[in-house]
DNA sequence: AAGTGGTCTAGACCACGAG
DNA sequence: TCGTGGTCTAGACCACTTC
């Protein structure tokens, strides 16, 4: 009966932004049970087969985890599983290192053309531009230099300091982080980087550039640095296809 | 009605197995049309929704490319597309590089302790191990060791030699590649790496472990190796979810 | 026993591609 | 026009968790 696809978008994929709306605007939060399959048919007006579509494609996101004879239960999108998604270095052991952050500099001005280009942005766009140096222990880890649209982290500067890890800037402002690329190559230390990492100028590093998109496809940040692996460290790199998340 | 879910394993789970085993037997080629839904669950005895549940797995497996109109078609597992899931070196273009292998040596043994344990292979299980240096162009890029299991890919030495790339030794012998993992580092070159590679021994490269699973959780190679990357060459290194594939 | 998600069915109808 | 996959429905029944 109820066929309106007039919307143009299938009905799961309306549906599953509508609760990622709720769950990105904090209505739902990290643990929350969600209404049940029944339920959110009976409050969408739609089967159940098509509620559940929506739910396995978040549940595949990572948005959701789903317990048979428990419910169904929001994902914290701060948490060490998630932040593992978007670093790549692994400690000798195989986890993810505790990182601490200190802030160098924090700026918000009018985006540079080559920002306006990586970030999608329009002309006249802000951007919030963060110098800062990633710490295990004491020991310096990376130098880096991020850029983010200011609209979608519209913090004041003071805030903005707090907030080292893009997970958890993007559970701060209601930002669904997606995808990323992060291109890894070698290159000699510039001075700037030496001084910050404590090791010599020319001195071979690991450099990267990275980009991670939010679930919608905006650009959230462009990020670029320098980065001294301790003795152990690595980086993991996944492979293929990962078919465990699909059923 | 016909629930012998006694088999214990869902029916969509049994079918796409079955649908895979008809791909790694080479009954079914890259390229080739399957029967269309409704026609594998008559020859199956299913319903269309229990064979669509396990044709869309297999299509975000990348086994399979659905079209809207056209049919249901077999991907290549040896192409480029493929390949690119494996090798995460890009050129300064963004694209895969093209790369001839020369193989130094090849070897059948029993496995060694250390190959016994991370290929999880049985005591007395036999390997092949492999030598080779990989070129782009007539530039050394990598020296490495490769170690498999002799049963997934039973090859006569000679034959074994032609098959340097893991996508196309695996499409020769019925295996389908699943997920895997590349540990990735600096360490300085050894002798025989700065040999192989034409650089300075104690220069400093890097340095990789990778580990790459079958489809159905068995390990298929155990590599590792140096790599020295050219100019502007990178490392491609995905970040987050990837959700395109999920509908 | 009650409530949850997981599996499976048997359709209807729509959108797309090819002849 | 026909055949394909894509969307959507309205159930039945099973397996698991909790009380």
């Amino acid at each position: 009966m109820r066929t309106r696809l007039l919307a143009s978008k299938p009905l799961y994929i309306q549906l599953r932004e509508k609760l990622i709306d709720r769950i990105a605007s904090g209505e739902w939060k990290g643990g929350d049970a969600i209404p049940n399959e029944i339920e959110l048919a009976r409050i969408y007006g739609l089967s159940s087969g098509t509620v559940r579509k929506a739910l396995n494609w978040m549940e595949a996101a990572k948005l959701l985890v789903r317990q048979q004879g428990r419910g169904t239960f929001v994902c914290d999108r701060s948490d060490a599983d998630t932040a593992e998604l978007y670093v790549r270095v692994r400690a000798p052991d195989g986890h993810l290192p505790k990182l601490r952050c200190e802030c160098a500099s924090v700026e918000v001005a009018p985006a540079h053309a080559d920002e306006r280009a990586i970030l999608d942005l329009p002309a006249g766009a802000e951007v919030r531009r963060i110098r800062q140096t990633y710490f295990i222990g004491d020991t310096p880890l990376s130098w880096v230099r991020s850029t983010v649209p200011l609209d979608l982290f519209p913090l004041p500067i003071d805030e903005a300091k707090e907030y080292c890890a893009l997970p958890q800037l993007a559970k701060r402002c209601g930002v669904i982080l997606g995808k990323g690329e992060e291109r890894l190559r070698f290159a000699a230390a510039d001075a700037e980087a030496a001084e910050r990492l404590k090791c010599t100028p020319g001195e071979m590093l690991a450099t990267y550039e990275r980009r991670v998109n939010t679930i919608d496809g905006r650009v959230a940040e462009w990020k670029r640095g320098f980065e001294k692996l301790p003795e152990g460290y690595y980086y993991s790199v996944p492979l293929g296809v990962d078919t465990q998340s699909l059923d």
